[in-house]
Parts: structure tokens; sequence; C-alpha cells
DNA sequence: TATGCTATTAATAACCATTATCAATAAGGA
DNA sequence: TCCTTATTGATAATGGTTATTAATAGCATA
């Protein structure tokens, strides 16, 4: 019923470490590039296992962007996140009042809500340079 | 550079009238299965390929929420939708003005942004009941 | 410091939603 | 009716993620 104690391990704490200061929204992918720098014969599957303990314990957040590969982020401070439509790099965005909804009270056929989520969608500047090149526009 | 002529074949049609028919958010194997009831030999290929030939034609909307398989609705007018944490089932909810977000200029490193989504999390009818049985609340 | 329990690891196989391949078929304009 | 080619069913391949397993290593306790 209860989970186990989380062990810090080497390979946990440099997946943690490399994570907090990366910035970028790495998939788990990426973070395991990034790791190996450090800790070469370490596995994917404990970069997928120690961001699932991670999360489950509040150290990460998981972006579970639209479709996409997921991403994490160690930077658990609130915010909302843009995807670049092209590349799919992620960026934060700071919440105001005006990106602050107010929650129903309920759905159409009744569910409960008690959460919501922004996703911006846009292009980063690289992508976006891009597209003014190819596009003619007046 | 100009996409091909769209036909419309038998299971193109007793596809899309399912997905207009059904009003759950289907997801590909669940329609799979609806339309499995007309046309006993259809491929689950062919409902992954219509589906997306008729998200690009913009006859269908295709729910790329968060982290999970991929849901369709064929209700084409805006609005947003809450998942159940539990079960995953998709329901509606209206665009109020409260659920209205202004988009930000940009985001914090220059992100052009243009577009938002905004979903809701929440537990369906069915969930809540048994949350509440399992759970012991003054 | 040594011991014992078990969480965690590396390696790898399995999983599962989705996409690609391809020969056969059928939509629909000429 | 004929012809072009979009579409189909069947099936293999892909790719991100999870499960399995024997070996290893945290870390609480003696």
């Amino acid at each position: 019923m209860n989970s186990p104690v989380q062990r810090m391990t080497r390979q946990r704490m440099v997946i943690l470490e490399h994570l907090r200061q990366m910035h970028s929204h790495p998939t788990a992918d990426e973070l395991y590039d990034a790791v190996r720098q450090e800790l070469p014969s370490v596995s994917l599957g404990t970069i997928y296992r120690n961001l699932d303990v991670l999360t489950r314990s509040g150290q990460v957040h998981k972006l579970e962007m639209c479709g996409v590969q997921a991403r994490f982020d160690a930077e658990l401070s609130p915010h909302h996140h843009v995807r670049c439509r092209d590349c799919g790099r992620v960026d934060d965005v700071p919440m105001t009042a005006e990106s602050t909804v107010t929650l129903p009270v309920e759905s159409k056929s009744g569910f409960q809500i008690d959460d919501y989520r922004v996703e911006f969608e846009g292009h980063c500047p690289e992508c976006a340079a891009q597209h003014r090149e190819t596009t003619s526009v007046g």
C-alpha cells in the first residue's frame, strides 16, 4: 500500500542534477545523452525508471504534451509551456492574470473538474526565421 | 505541393458516420470496434489512415490530449475538453469568457505564440463515485 | 565496521499505439 | 466503359516506453 523507501543512487543523483541544470525540458533520450557523458554505462531504462520515481515523488514534472514524446522539467514553480509546432521544442511561459482560467463547476455530462492546464503553441525563434524565409509574405 | 483528390469510399463514409454519432471521443481502436459491426473486414490501418485524412481536411478533430492514446471528435464547433484522471474518458466543456486566455506576446526565450489550448482534468461521474467509496472522508 | 534486506541497476525483451509497405481493388472523371 | 490513381486489407516495421531478471549497492541496524 505504501511506497518503498527511495534511495539516492549515483545514477539518480546525476540524472536529477543534469535535469536541474538543463532548462530545455529534455525528452528521456536527450537526458540519456547528457547523463551518459558523466555515467557512460547508464541504461536508458534507468533514465525512464528514475524519471518515473522522481515524478511520483514530486521532484520532477512530466510534461505530457499533446501526442508527442514526453518531456521533463525540474523547475517546479507553476508556469505554462509553449511548444514549437515545427521542431517540438518547449519553452516556459510565465503565469499571468490573463492566462488564468476559472474552473467550470462541471462538464456537460457531469464530470467534476478540479484542475486545468494551458498549453500554448507557436514557433521558436529558429523555426520562425526559417518560416519567414520560405514564405512570401508582402 | 497540392494534396491528392479525396475520394469518398464506403469505409471512409462509415467511419465518419460512426464518429459523428458517437460523441464519446473514441480512440482509434474504439472506433475500429464500432465500424467493424458494419464493415467486418475493415482494417485498423484503414481507421488510422482515414482519421488522418479527415483530420488534415478538417472534417475531424484529433484531440491531442496529454500522454495518452489519441482521441477523435467529429464535433467541430469550438469547445474545451476534460479528461478523467482515472479512466481517461473525455467530455466536452463549453467555452466561456472565464475560460478564455489572452495570448502572451512571447515566451521567455522569444517563442512567438499564436494559439493555445485549455485542458481540464477531473473525474467522470463513475470514477468519482468509486473514489468516494474507497476513500474515508469524514 | 560488518551484516542483511531490498531498492536499484544494466541489459534486454516485450509491449503497444501508430505508421509504412505493397499488391489488389475501386472511386470517379473522361 | 476505360484509365488513372487514391484507397484498401494484410502485415511488417517503428519508436517510445515498460517489464523482466540476475547482479549490485544503499543504508539501517547490530
